[in-house]
DNA sequence: TCATTTCTGTAGCGACCACTAGGGAAATGT
DNA sequence: ACATTTCCCTAGTGGTCGCTACAGAAATGA
């Protein structure tokens, strides 16, 4: 009963013009291809009558809240305010559409840490950017606190999707490690430097951030945290110790 | 089908003598209070077919891999080996059971952070100590990784249990701060030092470690990030600085 | 108008969840 | 021997899980 449907729980029977005109905006502006330009034919049938991206963020924020196990079928139809055999239409199972979830979250909320390496001119800077807009971000209003890859696949009995996350989380300090390694190489750091033990040392802060944020740390409590924790760092400037 | 069924499903109908002397073990140990030293009466019926601590320490093992809520209570009752009504019986129902195996993890395997905070001078020797033994015990052999008390209730929609186990997370951390504050005071930490931070950055690393503990780590990889994690203390003596 | 295609809601699948009634079995005290 | 007490096993309870068969509704092209 998510509407088109009356109180007694028979169809609108109107006529099929006034339909029509009801809800024309979403596969019209498909049709049209508004922002890309592309043209793309609308397909044969009935078209879907919710828009795909507005339910998978709301999927993205049940997982995130409660995670991937503790987030039922039935809760993710309540919040996404479709029935379940439109889910599967339109998601396959449930599994893929948290994988659909995480990809989403990756670009949309997660993406800090890429582009703090990708910008920074030394580990250490992209480092410190990162912590920073950590304490931001998994504080933030709006959305769940912490960090979706992080917990979100917490004690999940499908090997697979705890992996997944698993992957994630240890790909994210190997890229720290590389970075790290760059810039003993470059002089930046000490030649004596354990790359790895630095990189696995941020990851253990922004789980550890990640965790505060959940138990209820506030973003002035982490940004304290970020600064103790940056205090590690060789200080060194561009030039060789 | 546990024991004393045979292979029909039927019970075993021997005599009454030898059916006595086939299990005297446990309930004749109590009754003698071999260690104590208590005389305690046997209980009037039929006494339970199992030793209690032996299956709650199989409980406490399948919660601290699993989680609250992903450890069913078929689950347990297979690696307790007992029936579920006995399970009832001797635990409660399920939230009671895994409220005592956290009272028992506390005892038994998270009481380091306690003693080192009641055994060491001071509070950066007892963090120091706290970090290190935590590299070891969270990758310990013959149990999981990580803490318990970190990731068992994680993504619970249970939210007593939840709250629980963060309760305890946020009183050590408040125990850190108490103890850094009385270092200030003594003049044992420069009187600048902010200890809720401080106490915060020392709990974010324990949490970060045992995620990376689950993740994979070794305890030589935690231990390194443990080193790390210590150069952030203002390097003073016992004196102030 | 009409066949075709696709979506949507109903209704329910088998499996598992936490939990328990009830009866027989095994200990007790007398 | 016998009543009493307590335990354990069998066999379920109602509820929720992820998922889907089916039929009608709503779009298409001809």
């Amino acid at each position: 009963m998510h509407s088109m449907v009356n109180d007694d729980g028979t169809m609108r029977a109107e006529g099929r013009g006034a339909v029509e005109a009801e809800r024309p905006g979403i596969a019209e502006a498909e049709r049209l291809g508004a922002s890309t330009g592309k043209v793309k034919r609308r397909p044969r049938g009935r078209p879907r009558s919710f828009d795909r991206e507005t339910a998978l963020e709301k999927a993205l924020l049940a997982f995130w809240e409660h995670g991937y196990e503790a987030t039922s079928v039935s809760d993710l139809t309540r919040v996404m305010d479709i029935g379940a055999p439109s889910l599967y239409a339109a998601f396959g199972d449930k599994r893929s559409l948290f994988e659909e979830v995480v990809q989403v979250y990756g670009t949309r909320y997660g993406s800090f840490t890429d582009r703090a390496l990708a910008e920074e001119p030394t580990a250490r800077a992209a480092v410190e950017r990162v912590l920073r807009e950590a304490a931001t971000a998994y504080t933030e209003a709006g959305h769940p606190h912490g960090c979706l890859v992080v917990h979100a696949a917490a004690n999940c009995s499908t090997p697979e999707v705890e992996q997944s996350l698993r992957d994630r989380r240890n790909a994210n300090i190997a890229a720290f490690e590389s970075r790290i390694r760059a810039d003993v190489a470059a002089g930046v750091l000490p030649p004596g430097t354990d790359a790895a033990a630095l990189a696995r040392h941020t990851g253990a802060m922004i789980q550890g951030m990640s965790q505060q944020a959940r138990d209820g740390a506030s973003r002035e409590e982490l940004e304290a945290v970020a600064e103790i924790a940056m205090s590690i760092w060789p200080r060194t400037g561009t030039h060789t110790g």
